[in-house]
DNA sequence: AATATAATGATTGAAAATGATTGATTTTGG
DNA sequence: CCAAAATCAATCATTTTCAATCATTATATT
């Protein structure tokens, strides 16, 4: 990874969070101590953090909410941040101008609103971070409506799934918490899996966004099987083995 | 966690509960008893708060923190602060468990999140940041559909108005541009102005909160009459002659 | 391929933050 | 008022973080 692009990477995951530490950036990131700390320096000399003793923290104003365990939120967020972040440049990549897409909540999906280049799209999800991000880019984002989730701040419910079934996409992306041959692709929340299945059947094209650390595991409810939907992931090892995953869909390893 | 994050956790709970106990700090925040004391000698020392036998108060209305915010960021936002809180807390007052609150989007109902004493309420709202915060705080918070406004966050549009039409809302509270005796309330985008008419409508009853730099002021396009709600502002200067409203109709002024 | 240049990772002693301890001080409850 | 309990400030030992240095690896150039 270019070290420019890796500083780009922790100066989105700072303004982002608002803070991050040392640690954060050494295990999320995969990178020495020294790197860790070189970049800070660095970005700091450009003027574009605080560096502060632990860490960093953002140069806005703090809109950190504080949540009891906010710690192990932050380092899943974190975590695969760079396949992430690949795996969203390449789903954005296949956006067209007069597409009509869907995206689902996760934080891979997130990542989606810095690499989309096509202003004229149209673009429906159901996370408030999201359509958020989407908006204040001046994108044309559309927010389902219903019940907030607080944990993963998706909306979920009746009314989210009334409202998919008049809503014909032409694309849609989607995260998950487990990719299995058998059992497909599964979440461990039920109104989560429920939105996500009502709106992966209204989407004409619809991709699975995943790091590879979900390969192998299922979780309690299944949302789609694997021959709806592609998958677009990142190889971290080269040694992982797709191919029993490629007999079933089309994987895209980036 | 990085201290200096720590330390704002702490300015926070204190600013918002009013008072903290060091007892609480070591609970809630994990630290020893060490490390929070420090902390509060700290932010005594930076004058954010006031340190007292046992723990923390805040200072009166945590004054210091906008007056700091004010200095960097957005000005406007910041600048009836003092009033929008006091606003907001009289506003928040009135709920009861058993209601099922429209809140719109802006500045001054934005601040109801901190202020809401009952989890049970059901909370409708058009606004991206409200429901953000009403969701982390754990209340039951539902948004209406359809395309998000990137000036504004908030949601409007022809998916918004219908999905409104099925809601019945006990109480509802709107925030405005103007409110003029002829024209009432007002404000200067269409979209805006027809998703509060139709929210208002279905509100029982329904609450303007409004500084009152707004009074005698008119925007392009009204979304209610005087007679259709009641007004709740805060007096700053004394001399604001109020009588001409209290003429068509209720006006609680703080 | 050989060399130069840049980026990274590991090591180190210094500095900072933290947590535990102690004895003084304040509060609480009879 | 007194005594028990809680809180406090100060101190010390431990852990964590820091910046500087040096060795290694990757990248670019010739």
């Amino acid at each position: 990874m270019l070290s420019e692009e890796r500083q780009n990477v922790i100066l989105k995951i700072v303004n982002n969070a608002g803070s991050v530490s040392i640690q954060e950036l050494i295990t999320c990131l995969h990178i020495s101590e020294s790197t860790a700390r070189r970049d800070l320096l660095i970005l700091h000399g450009q003027g574009k953090l605080n560096k502060v003793h632990g860490g960093a923290t953002s140069l806005g104003i703090n809109h950190t909410i504080y949540k009891a365990d906010m710690e192990s939120l932050k380092e899943k967020y974190l975590m695969h941040m760079v396949e992430k972040r690949k795996i969203a440049k390449y789903a954005a990549s296949l956006i067209q101008s007069e597409d009509f897409i869907y995206i689902d909540a996760g934080s891979t999906t997130e990542q989606l609103a810095e690499f989309i280049s096509k202003p004229e799209v149209v673009i429906m999800t159901n996370s408030i971070p999201l359509v958020q991000k989407l908006a204040i880019k001046g994108y044309n984002a559309y927010i389902l409506p219903g019940k907030v989730k607080s944990s993963t701040e998706s909306v979920v419910g009746s009314q989210a799934q009334e409202h998919l079934q008049d809503c014909h996409f032409t694309l849609g992306f989607f995260g998950t918490n487990g990719i299995t041959l058998s059992e497909g692709c599964s979440t461990p929340d039920i109104e989560e899996a429920a939105v996500k299945q009502r709106a992966l059947k209204q989407c004409k094209q619809s991709f699975i966004l995943s790091d590879n650390s979900k390969f192998g595991l299922s979780s309690h409810f299944t949302f789609s099987s694997l021959k709806d939907t592609k998958i677009i992931t990142a190889a971290t090892t080269a040694d992982f083995d797709y191919s029993i995953y490629k007999k079933v869909t089309e994987v895209y390893i980036l």
